[in-house]
DNA sequence: AGGCTGGATTTCAATAGCGAACCCATGCAG
DNA sequence: CTGCATGGGTTCGCTATTGAAATCCAGCCT
């Protein structure tokens, strides 16, 4: 366990965890997110698939475009008027294993039915692939063996 | 690029990461659990590190032990009284990747200094980890080489 | 008993959320 | 050109949540 301690080691207004909880730490963030890994793009689709009043979405929308995690774009339909649409950029992308590991630990913790409704495996090997911590030469650490470093 | 999609694979409702959403997705409760994280236990500590409103906090640590994820105990000081503190389970503790992955996100987009004020090795050889995902063997697997698998 | 400590609750103004109606640029039909 | 449908986005009230300060209250001290 965890040894007590009376304060963390870097203050919250220094810790990058703490800024990206300030951008992506509310709910509709979170969903819409969860939706644009999916491929989700327009905002009728959003919509209809969150339930998230039009105001909210609208304003996290733009949110998400000017803190680069959506880039706007303009598709068009034959006979269609053009609409935009809201596709994640490489930084929204990079999210992508903290909400496939949050995804995980809810199916572990707060599964109802018995198997997880959605999977993921490797494609090659068609192996179930899980979360975890690697090395830069990709060998597994365990969560236990971890050391907290910090920078002088 | 992920192709376009009109709705998710599995609706929002029956997606545990919804559900992980609706119980962490929110500013407090995730710096609550970042700092406990930290080994913070006590609500005084919490109050101070964070700024939470003594009102907000109380009720977030109270839904986080209602939901499983903070133990509360009572803790006695010599010559003070009694109080609660309150400890990650093993259902939080599971959540630490999570975290930590969201910390790295944090680092490599949001960091305004050079380097991140903290960083995670392994306690063994020393080396520098990061989030990724890996087989049941612990071999890493590519984020674009994951295929999403649904359950029939 | 009296005072202190510290978690928790109450109070009330300020803020954010929400549903419905409206706005408006675009494209199509006639 | 005019009228109408489409669909993203905004405006308008109303409700719910948040936040800061004051208060409550149980345990522990002297």
């Amino acid at each position: 366990m965890v040894p007590l301690s009376r304060k963390s080691p870097v203050p919250p207004e220094h810790c990058n965890l703490a800024r990206a909880v300030e951008l992506i730490g509310d709910r509709w963030t979170l969903l819409i997110l969860r939706s644009a890994m999916y491929g989700v793009r327009r905002f009728d689709d959003f919509q209809t698939e969150l339930g998230t009043p039009r105001t909210i979405l609208s304003g996290r929308l733009k949110a998400l475009v000017e803190a680069g995690l959506l880039d706007k774009r303009i598709y068009k339909v034959e006979g269609r008027r053009a609409r935009p649409e809201y596709v994640l950029t490489d930084q929204g992308e990079a999210l992508r294993p903290v909400l496939i590991a949050l995804t995980q630990w809810g199916d572990e913790w707060l599964g109802t039915e018995g198997q997880p409704p959605i999977s993921f495996t490797d494609m090659q090997s068609r192996q179930a692939v899980r979360a975890a911590f690697v090395t830069p030469e990709g060998r597994e650490v365990s969560v236990d063996s971890l050391r907290i470093v910090l920078r002088r």
